[in-house]
DNA sequence: TCATAATATTAATATATACAAATATTACGA
DNA sequence: TCGTAATATTTGTATATATTAATATTATGA
C-alpha cells in the first residue's frame, strides 16, 4: 500500500528539505527570499533578535540542503536561492505553507 | 525587511507543520494519506521495517501537531487528516514537495 | 598596514528527537 | 472470561539540533 521500503531515498531527500525549512526563522528566510531574491546575512540580522553567529549557522544549513547559495560583493555577502530551478520549487512550497494566511 | 519580529507566532506555527512532516516515514504516511483517504496502523508497519512503537510514535507526532486523528473501529484504529481544511492544506504542500517527481 | 565591518567557524552546552524494548490498553471472539 | 490482535505508552539511550560566546576570516578604506 504505501511506498516506503521502494522508495526510501526519495522520501529522505524531501524530509531533508523539509528539515531544512522547519525552523521559524529558517522559514522566514526562505519566505523572504522568494520575495526580494537575496538578502545579505545584516538585513536578516535587523529583523530577528537573534545573535549574529546563530543566523550565519541557519544560513549554513540552507547551504548545505542546497536550497541556497551566497555571492560575496565587498564584505557583504549577498544570499540567494542556488538556481532559479531551486527557486520555483521552493516557492511552490512557501506558496501553500502560507496560503491560508493573507501575507 | 524581512517580518519576522513584527509576527514571530505565524512562523512558529508554519515551522511546527513542517517540522511535523520532515521525516521520511511521516511524510510517506502523509503523502498516503493524501492519496488512500485512511490508513490504519497496520497497513503503514506493513511497508516500513520500523518496529511497531516506532509508527506509532510517529503517528502521535502528526496528531499532537494537528494534521491527523484516529478513528476507532474494532481492533483498528483509522487514520486520516483532521479535517477537510487540513486535507487540502497538506495536499497543497505535498503536491509541491512531489512536483518534480514521476508519483 | 591597521582598524573596522561583515560574516564564518569552533567549542561548549542545553534541549529535542528518534528508536527500540517492554509493558499497558482496548476490543473482539471463542 | 480468556486469549489474541491492534495499538498506545513508558522508559532508556543514542543522536541531532539550537544557541551562545569566543575567535577566526575576508575585504575595505584611511
Amino acid at each position: 500500500m504505501i511506498v516506503y521500503k521502494t522508495n526510501p531515498k526519495l522520501f529522505i531527500d524531501k524530509a531533508n528539505i523539509l528539515k531544512a525549512m522547519a525552523h521559524p526563522q529558517r522559514l522566514c528566510i526562505v519566505k523572504t527570499l522568494c520575495e526580494k531574491g537575496s538578502l545579505t546575512v545584516t538585513d536578516m540580522l535587523d529583523c530577528m533578535d537573534e545573535a549574529q553567529s546563530t543566523v550565519s549557522q541557519h544560513l549554513a544549513k540552507l547551504k548545505a540542503a542546497g536550497i541556497i547559495t551566497g555571492a560575496r560583493k565587498g564584505t557583504n555577502i549577498f544570499y540567494s536561492f542556488r538556481d532559479e530551478e531551486t527557486r520555483k520549487f521552493i516557492q511552490g512550497i512557501i506558496r501553500e505553507i502560507f496560503s491560508d494566511t493573507g501575507i
